[in-house]
Order: structure tokens, then sequence, then C-alpha cells
DNA sequence: AACGCAAATGATTGCGCTATCATTTATCTT
DNA sequence: AAGATAAATGATAGCGCAATCATTTGCGTT
């Protein structure tokens, strides 16, 4: 095996690796792609050469010339909150196993750098989209429509999704809580909220539809921030929910559990009780809910199984599956625990 | 200006638009890439055009090109893990002010895993990698260093760093937290630790040092496992240690704040008072130490930040300041709260 | 041993864009 | 107003790889 002298500056091509190996381009190519079309030998032979120079294939001009990118592109609202990380993670696992790439990109909870963010992944050709919500612009929904490249919506189920679509109905996990509020025997309920993106809403408005079916709706019951939630945000919002409610509230549904832990450490320093003087229930399940004193209700959701599942239905999609279901409702639990429960 | 009959499964290319908008196919690219350099008039003709038909520009035929890839390549261990997650957040949000993608990878926590990882991100002629800690296998640092880009290892303050480094002394703060601990009083001090990766290993021998030091190290104060860390493991680990410690142990450096809170939850259920029986002290001071009562000390560091710097010195870098700091300590800070504190 | 067929390998071309250099048009100078 | 310079636009080639088709080699059959 001949080793070309490599001036150390110039970056390695397939040509290297096949004037080293002693064989054509093309047979390198296929050394990396389709290793069973060529010979036991000299696959090895060529192997060896790869691995002596550290050759690296440029994925760029593969992705040119074979028109596949290999890449999924991912667009969360946040990378500070657990509930997309989760996902993300679930997203990983399985692209990880795969030849697939992840282009993972922010939006900031905002329609508008998600437009321009989703150009950013559609310029990068990917095989699938993975976004979150519907809440899209219509320049958005249209760019993604024109560009023919699957997609999964995740986090909530939709009316009309573009694609595919993965999620629960954040409306009925907020009516579900409210009647299980109701059945403790909880009747003046308060709700706070935070960021007050698509899904929360939707969870307070199924809250609200609860507790006018019951007919116990009071409009000062409500307290929300358009500001990201957050464990402070919540003692914060708690505070404000008691002083709206003169003090009369005797259970919180809280958008996610960080706004309950903030409410219950608060309440723990007003030495109130829960849950006898107050009932507090979270959304999402965190580890801490379930561990801390008293341990916390929750709306128990499968992220990190529903970024698995957006993850497989994007590449049965890719194998060619058309039949597959296009939308999953993941569904939810109401985790009850020792704060909405009276002794 | 004509549009030319486009068949809708065909997609788009600079020559569409360029002959939508009577212009050559250069002019074109120089709208999207050098607006400057095109009269205005021309300018908005041709945009007009663009947006027209929805052109998105083939990022990796214009990589090829140009040999301009965009790509930062990010490696991180996890993607559940806070630290991580807020570092990631500090780079998304200076990358996306500028023209850079990130392209992120998951390692789990293995050098092997790393470097398969990082062939797949060096694939992609990234313009730099921020990779996490020193512990790549020989292998991947020979590539990496062949490759010639630019790196950041983050987190941890390495002797020997690739190229630029961000980051803080593990060690010294475990260090430090024991001096603390002892300057507050307590004197059967304990270590509880999960996942046990460099860091947690780090701060691991600080702690040990420090206790050397004084005289107090006892072995069976230290109680690790090789788990992933989280609140239930941090119950578990506590009591193995109250266990190996026949109930003598009168403070906790947990290795995170997880453990942390899952020893103080225990700690709750078996009526152990904390600070007053037993302190307790975490690492990273996430938002829920400052909250819980009794609140947490733990060791605060800017891990927002440290993304921001990391991905601050990769654009000094690409923008050809050679002469910046190639090592960054970010430096941390013991926040002292009512679990490390005698009334 | 001659034939046919499959498997293995190679030569050519083009993916969509931008670097480079060439050309044209506008603007300035005295 | 002629020449010089700058600004705007265009023509050509090639980035590194894989699709396609062509060629060679190996192997079994009778």
């Amino acid at each position: 095996m001949k080793v070309a002298k490599q001036n150390a500056d110039k970056k390695l091509t397939l040509i290297d690796v096949a004037i080293a190996a002693g064989v054509s381009a093309i047979t390198v190519s296929r050394v990396i792609n389709q290793p069973e079309k060529v010979s036991e030998s000299l696959r090895q032979q060529v192997q060896k050469a790869i691995d002596l120079l550290g050759y690296i294939p440029n994925q760029y001009a593969s992705s040119l010339a074979s028109s596949k990118s290999n890449v999924i592109g991912v667009a969360i609202p946040s990378l500070s909150n657990t509930v997309f990380t989760d996902v993300l993670r679930g997203i990983y696992d399985v692209m990880g196993t795969t030849g697939y790439k992840v282009l993972l990109v922010d939006t900031h909870y905002s329609p508008l750098e998600e437009e321009k963010m989703i150009r950013t992944l559609l310029s990068q050709t990917p095989e699938a989209l993975i976004i979150t919500g519907g809440d899209q612009t219509r320049t958005c929904q249209n760019l993604i429509q024109k560009s023919r490249v699957p997609v999964v919506q995740i986090m909530e189920l939709l009316n009309e999704p573009l694609d595919m679509n993965v999620g629960f109905s954040h409306w009925q996990a907020g009516y579900d809580v409210v009647k299980h509020l109701l059945d403790e025997g909880y009747s003046r309920i308060g709700f706070i909220g935070a960021r007050m993106d698509p899904r929360v809403q939707q969870r307070m408005q199924g809250f609200k539809k609860a507790l006018e079916d019951a007919d116990k709706f009071h409009k000062n019951f409500i307290m929300t921030t358009p500001e990201p939630s957050s464990i402070s945000v919540g003692g914060e919002l708690f505070k404000s929910l008691l002083a709206s409610t003169n003090g009369t509230v005797d259970a919180v549904f809280c958008a996610n559990d960080d706004l309950a832990l903030g409410a219950l450490f608060e309440s723990q320093r007003m030495n109130i009780n829960v849950p006898n003087d107050l009932a507090l229930c979270g959304f999402n399940d965190i580890e801490a809910s379930r561990f801390v004193n008293p341990s916390l209700t929750s709306v128990q959701v499968g992220r990190y199984e529903m970024g698995v599942k957006a993850a497989e239905m994007v590449i049965a999609r890719l194998n060619g599956n058309t039949d597959d279901a296009k939308v999953v409702d993941m569904g939810y639990q109401i985790k009850k625990r020792q704060s909405t429960s009276h002794e």
C-alpha cells in the first residue's frame, strides 16, 4: 500500500484514500456506504487505508451527490425546560442508533423565531422534521408543506396536523385535574400559570370548563403571567392568588410542577398546611414531585416515550411504511399523592 | 418577471430563481450572501423572485462550494441533566444571533460513544467544536487535532487542553465545601456521589484532601454509585451512608443538588433535623435549592455564562482574534444557606 | 474447455452552489 | 470630454462525492 505524501494542510478526500489503497474512488465510497458490495479482501485493504489516514467523509459532498442528508430537524421552544429535554432525549436515543443526525433549534416560544429556525432546518434538506405544537406561522407551515418533508408535531394533539402528530390532550388533562380536586372535596379551586404558551392555555381552558360545569368558576381564581415559569414565579403567583381570593382558595391547579413546588415551598413558609388547608396539583410529574414532602399530585406524561414515538414514526415513514398511524395519543395519568388528599 | 413553469416535484435551485428574476445565478447567490454587492433595484427584483418561489438555498451545495459549513459541533454527556442543558442554552443563545448552526450530540457519558459522535460532527466539517471535559479517547483527540478545528473544552479546567478551555476547578470546589462545613462546626462529614463522571470524581478528591488535611477523613464516610444521579438515588445513598457510619455522620456533601434534595426529603421523612442534626450541601445550585425548606447550601456555577463564554470564544477565534485568552476560569461561589448553619 | 451469468470493480458525469476572473456599466477626475 | 477608476454583473470551473452505466473478473455448467 503506497501512502501518498499528504500535505498536512490539505484535507483528505476519497481520492487520497483510493490512491493509498490502490483502488478507484468509487470503491472507497462503497466500502463506506455499501460494504457488502465489495469483496472481503479489498474491503479490508481499503479500510486499512481509511484508518491509517484518518479519513472522514465530507458529508456535504455526499449529501449533495446522493440528495440524502440523513438529517432530522427538531424544533423545540426551550432548552431550559425539562419537559422538552426529556422528549429530546427520546428522539436522540432512537436517532443515535440509526444513521440519522439531529439538527436541533430553539425557538424561544416565538412563532417568528420558529419560522426563521425552520428555514435554517429546511436549508439542510432534512429527511424529516419534528416540531413542537401547531402554532407555526402560516408562512412557516407553507414552507414545510412545500418542502414535502415528513413532519411530526409533538407535545399536543392538534385538530389539523400538518402530517403526523404525537401528543395528548392538555385540555382534557386540565379538565380531569379539576374533577379530581372536586372529588376530593375541594371546591374553591384556583389556577396559576406562567409563560402561557398554547399548551398551558389549553390546560387552563379545561380547568375553566370543568369548574363552569360544576358551577364553581370564579374569574379571580385565575392568576397568570407571561413570564417564564419557575419555582420562584410559582411562589409569587401563589401569593397573588391568595390575595385575589382573600385567602379563600382551597386548592390550586398549577400549570406545571415548578409552579407547584414554588407554591408548596411558599405555603410551608406561611404555615399553610398542605393538603389540609390547601390542596396543590402540578403538571408534568417531574421527579421532585414524587419525593417532596408532602408529595405532589401531578399529571404524568410520557415525555421520553413521546420523543421515542415521534422518532420511530419518522423512521417508519422514511422506510416507506406509509400506512402507519399518523396520529398518536400518548395519554396521561393523574398521579394522586399527598398534596391533594385530606387526611 | 417571468416565472418558469415549475414542476412541483422538482426542487428549486438558484437557476430557477435566476431565470424568474431574469439575472444570472451568481447574482442570486450574491443577493443571499453578499447583498451589499448588488444594486438596490436588482436586489429587490431578485428578492421578490425568491419570496415568490419560496426558494430555500441548499446548504450542502453552498458548503461544498465555499468550504464553509457555518456549523458548530457540540458534544455533551447528557440531555437530562440541567447542568448541561443550561450550558447548551448559553451556546444556542449566542449562536442563534450569528449565522452559525449548532449540531448537538449526546455522548451518554461514554468516551467511546463520544468518539463515534465526534466523527459524525467532523464529517460535517464544523467550523469549531465545543466538547465536554477532557476524557476523550486518544483516537478521538487525534482526530480532532488532525482536523485543525478550533475546540473548546468546557465544564472543567484541564491540565492539558486540546485548544481552548472554559470551566472551573471541581477539586477546589470540593475542598472549599469541606472547609465551609468544618468552619460551621461539623466534623463527621460524609460524601455521596452518583454517576461518578470525571468531574464528580474531582469534587470527591477535593473533599477527601480537605478532610485528610484536617485529619478527619474516614473511608466509610463516602458512599457512591455508578448509577445516574437522581433525587431518588440521593435518598438511597443517604440511607446507605447513615448505615455505613452508624448514624454518626453530621454533615453530607452531596455531589449535586438532586442528590442533596433526595437526602433532604429522606431526612425529613426520618425526622432528622436539617441543619441541627445534620448539615447538607449540594452542588450546582439549581433553583429548587434556593426555595426548598430549609434552603440548601450549594455551589453556584455560571453554567449559562459558561456556554455563552465558550460560544464567544469560538466566534472570536473564527473572526481571527487569535490572541484572546485560551483558558477561562469561570470560578464558583458557595451559597451558604440554612442547611449548613446551626441555629 | 467454452459458454453464460453473476459478482466485483471502474469511468464518467452531475448534484447546486460559490470562488475566481472577466466584462460591462456608472462615476469621478482634471 | 476623455481617460481612469470603481461598482455592478456575468461566465466558467470545480468543491467531494455517489448514481449510472460500462467493463472486467470469477465461477458454475455441461
